[in-house]
DNA sequence: CTGTTAGCGCCTTCAA
DNA sequence: TTGAAGGCGCTAACAG
């Protein structure tokens, strides 16, 4: 079933039939209905492949997704939203223009630049959602075609960027448990440090102390952005002094704290009148959790989707000039701050948002 | 950047190059080393288009995700688990054999059966993941193409099947309620009618129901698997006296069960004394919230692996006879049936049949 | 072991 | 308004 038997079939060319198909060209209308007509009788559908290799356009984007972040993080949980939100987000332009997205799950290992240039050869840009391989390794691959890092490292070169401001959520963040709440001990559970939106959340965290003369941080732990990693940073603060706890946990996503909440408590220690606990992400489960956490929103479906708004846009014009693009975050105060509890309608308001 | 230029370079047929890419034929060691050094030093990748259409055969398998349940359910929290699951479920076998994913997202509307069309020209099969298209219509396709249901129903002739049973998991869990809580009023919370697993969930309830005298179904709701659905049923539970309230409300999913049992906690049900509260799915948040939520456990990443490994058969050989598997579910007891909290190690080590 | 040579199915000038 | 014909880049017989 190609083009050749629909073109036999009604007698015309397979110029016709193709100008027939995109509408393109002025064709008899009496011809146009004849074509169709006989499309339809035959359930004739164009080769995807054969219309790529002639146009020279596959009409493809690829996305890269991470794996994992390596042993000790649970996969369900750390990218989780994350991914399934983004990929909504990404689906939504490249399926308004009639293109595909191909999706692929990597891990950072030696074979992952290989995967990548093979896949490479299927698409017409490529989505990297963090990053897999090293820098020179990305500029190579830039040079052969569009690359647009979802939330990878602003600072890379060559390549066009889109991430939320972790920067200046994470500051808002300790901003708020720093003069609404009188946190003077700050205790930070960072992700691991490869991942650069890990670093991006530790710096802005250590800068925003920088400005408050007197608040301290009494603790660093870096986990792997799973909730165990809260677990363990919070025995550890179990087995210090009571007085010299932390007057509030900072973490660098909702797994780990909602982990770190969770170990507290079972330990005796009260959340937040102990010590107050908050994360990063603003996941489903966290206006779920007792007490509901207070955490940074990012708009990961927006990310998603500008960044592959970006992405073809170089596509159809390569020359275009490399770009950082970040996107706004949200403060959303909620319960493990110190803050009081909304009102149940509220609250259940923003479960079903 | 083609074939043709790495031939020229190294001096040999493309024939030749083609052979050193594939590990095919034998080549003398030393054209293949040259060759290979001449690939590097090019950054030659093969395009994918030119071999699809050379081989007749795109390596690609399309995974068609539902958008939406239509108006009033809350899309990240009725897919959600369920398409990251899934999703890597499915990669995993494609990705083995150096296939790639295509993915998309429909509503069920009428430009679906259009849309599925055009991605059946892209792909060498798909995997649908619940029923978006008519059964005649998915007849049409699955003449052209092979095609395998996740999650779809169970009865759908000329293609395969994948799912969950949802049967057994349901019958297990009134059981339970039956049997050790003595339930003996029992309230059912459904999903939306269109939806397979929401009818074989609901069949099942009354199946079991059936099966034990002297206990009767005192209600029954229609929701579409968002929380809210579930916050409307208890809304209705509340509106009757209190002797005529159930002993125990059963829900198609986690979301309409978190739904409900925060609607009645708001409204000084106790949960589970006064009334209990199950649901199906064991999502993530299940086990985050008060009381923790006693469902069923799907084993979503697993229906992902085996659709695909079906498809990826069915591909190699169309003349298969069609199939449907079943996979099993287990029982996950929390807290939200009655039963005392459990350590999570007996939990997770509970299995069901 | 290596080269020659048809296609694969569609698009797109260039002519008519 | 329509047709003829040359690619697009790669694979796979079939020869040598």
């Amino acid at each position: 079933m190609t083009l050749y038997d629909v073109a036999r079939e009604a007698d015309v060319s397979t110029a016709t039939v193709s100008r027939v198909l995109h509408g393109h060209d002025r064709v008899k209308a009496s011809t146009r209905q004849r074509v169709l007509d006989i499309i339809e009788a035959l359930g004739y559908v164009p080769d995807g492949a054969a219309q790529s290799l002639s146009r020279k356009r596959k009409q493809i984007v690829g996305l890269i997704a991470v794996e994992s972040r390596g042993p000790g993080s649970d996969i369900e949980q750390t990218s989780l939203l994350f991914l399934e939100e983004v990929l909504r987000g990404v689906e939504s332009p490249v399926g308004d223009i009639g293109w595909s997205l191909l999706i692929s799950f990597m891990v950072r290992d030696d074979t992952a630049y290989a995967r990548l240039q093979s896949m490479s050869g299927k698409v017409d840009g490529l989505l990297i959602s963090e990053g897999i391989v090293s820098s020179p390794e990305l500029a190579t691959l830039a040079r052969r075609l569009p690359i647009v890092l979802v939330a990878g490292s602003p600072d890379e070169p060559n390549v066009d960027v889109v991430d939320a401001d972790n920067r200046t959520g994470t500051r808002a963040l300790v901003c708020h448990l720093v003069e609404v709440h009188n946190a003077t001990r700050l205790y930070y559970v960072a992700g691991p440090d490869e991942a650069p939106d890990a670093r991006a959340r530790r710096n802005a965290f250590d800068e925003e102390l920088a400005r408050h003369p007197g608040v301290t941080a009494c603790g660093y732990f870096e986990g792997r952005f799973a909730s165990s990693g809260g677990k363990l940073a919070a025995q550890e603060i179990l087995a210090t002094p009571r007085r010299d706890r932390p007057d509030a946990v900072v973490c660098a996503n909702d797994q780990m704290a909602i982990g770190a909440m969770r170990e507290l408590q079972a330990n005796g220690v009260a959340v937040p009148t102990d010590i107050a606990v908050v994360g990063f992400d603003d996941i489903y489960s966290g206006a779920l959790v007792t007490p509901s956490l207070t955490t940074v929103s990012q708009p990961m479906r927006l990310l998603g989707e500008r960044a592959c708004s970006r992405l073809l846009e170089r596509i159809a014009d390569p020359a275009l000039p490399h770009q950082v693009e970040l996107l706004p975050t949200r403060l959303v105060i909620r319960e493990s701050c110190g803050c009081a509890a909304a009102p149940a309608a509220l609250v259940q308001d923003r479960v079903q948002r």
